[in-house]
DNA sequence: GAGATATGTCAACAACACTGACTTATCTTC
DNA sequence: GAAGATAAGTCAGTGTTGTTGACATATCTC
């Protein structure tokens, strides 16, 4: 966004957070605007933690498995795996650096012994709360910007109608699943 | 999301829509939540229109061109470059597809005849507009299911707070160029 | 003990991103 | 009108992350 598209005189310039009226009355419209912002968003949203992952040599791919095995300590292998959507060669791929360089262990299971436990360890732990750092930073200044006008609530409501409308976009048979593993995450630690 | 992580007893059935309480009241734990959210949003939303493009043989990067070049017909080769965030090359190799096969053309510029101005094809705008039918029915499912409890607006209003959020999730210093590429989008063709 | 399941591993391949170097056409500026 | 900047195209090599397919090993269940 710097040449080119800057390039253009700047046309009445618009309220924050308010897009062109035809966007919001036409019907789709809507929709057309939110496909765009979702790319936008979630585009900045992986960017900020990539350029950290960049010094370790880790990709995207790494930070998936630290967040999820940071956030939901004891994770087995096919559960990373669903919550992955990857194959397991994949996983075992970008798994085998973290645990080789000494961010995640494993342990096995104590009921079923085939399974492998997953832990992050200490240091795995530092990095994944600096990567969600960033991620929360992102967010918690979204949440308070406030769109000016036809603002009701307050930065919990706007969390709240942000958090219906993502879960709202998921696959609705895997919605009951993820909020399941939601309820189940890792209560703050140190 | 099937046999690993649906194998757990289901505790007490949640409203659709709500979170677990201290994911709401806890400091960061929106954000937290919103974290996850965005990726299973994001991974299901383009998981529609991947299973599409397999059929064609493209794949996203793919898609990410048509819709673009669709939206915005005469973009050039420098304004989608900033919109994508890609390089000359990567965009080069999947627009050259495009190209061969009749779903994108190029005229050469008016005012510079160095540029080159990306138009979709009939066919081109065709698997576009399925492309986007996909996206659209999810976002409108989501925009039309509301939250049940503390459902204050309409649809539009959902759409319109989901909108904000978004797009305050994008860098803040690219939110006008992206404001003033969206205002000047397709109207509505065909 | 037989068969299912959880995990690990080898090998090959594809999509999509990157860097670096260089060419061609066209525009801008002096 | 020549010099330099800019828009686009291209060649060649590389890295990350995903895929298939085939097997091996340990452990659980019946």
């Amino acid at each position: 966004m710097n040449r080119a598209m800057t390039s253009e005189a700047d046309p009445a310039p618009q309220a924050p957070g308010e897009l062109s009226a035809p966007a919001r009355s036409a019907e789709g419209g809507d929709s057309d605007d939110l496909i765009e912002l979702l790319f936008f968003a979630y585009r900045d949203f992986v960017g900020d933690p990539d350029r950290i992952l960049a010094q370790y040599g880790f990709g995207r791919a790494h930070h998936r498995v630290l967040h999820f095995v940071d956030r939901y300590p004891g994770l087995t292998i096919a559960e990373l795996l669903d919550i992955l959507r990857i194959t397991k060669q994949s996983l075992n791929r970008v798994l085998k650096d973290l645990i080789d360089q000494g961010y995640i262990e494993q342990q096995t299971g104590t009921s079923d012994r085939r399974q492998r436990l997953l832990f992050c360890t200490e240091s795995g732990h530092a990095l994944t709360a600096d990567l969600t750092r960033v991620q929360v930073r992102r967010i918690v200044r979204a949440l308070d910007a406030p769109a000016d006008a036809g603002d009701e609530g307050g930065r919990d409501a706007r969390a709240a109608s942000a958090q219906d409308f993502l879960l709202a976009m998921i696959e609705p048979n895997e919605r009951a699943a993820i909020r399941r593993l939601m309820a189940r995450r890792a209560t703050g630690r140190a």
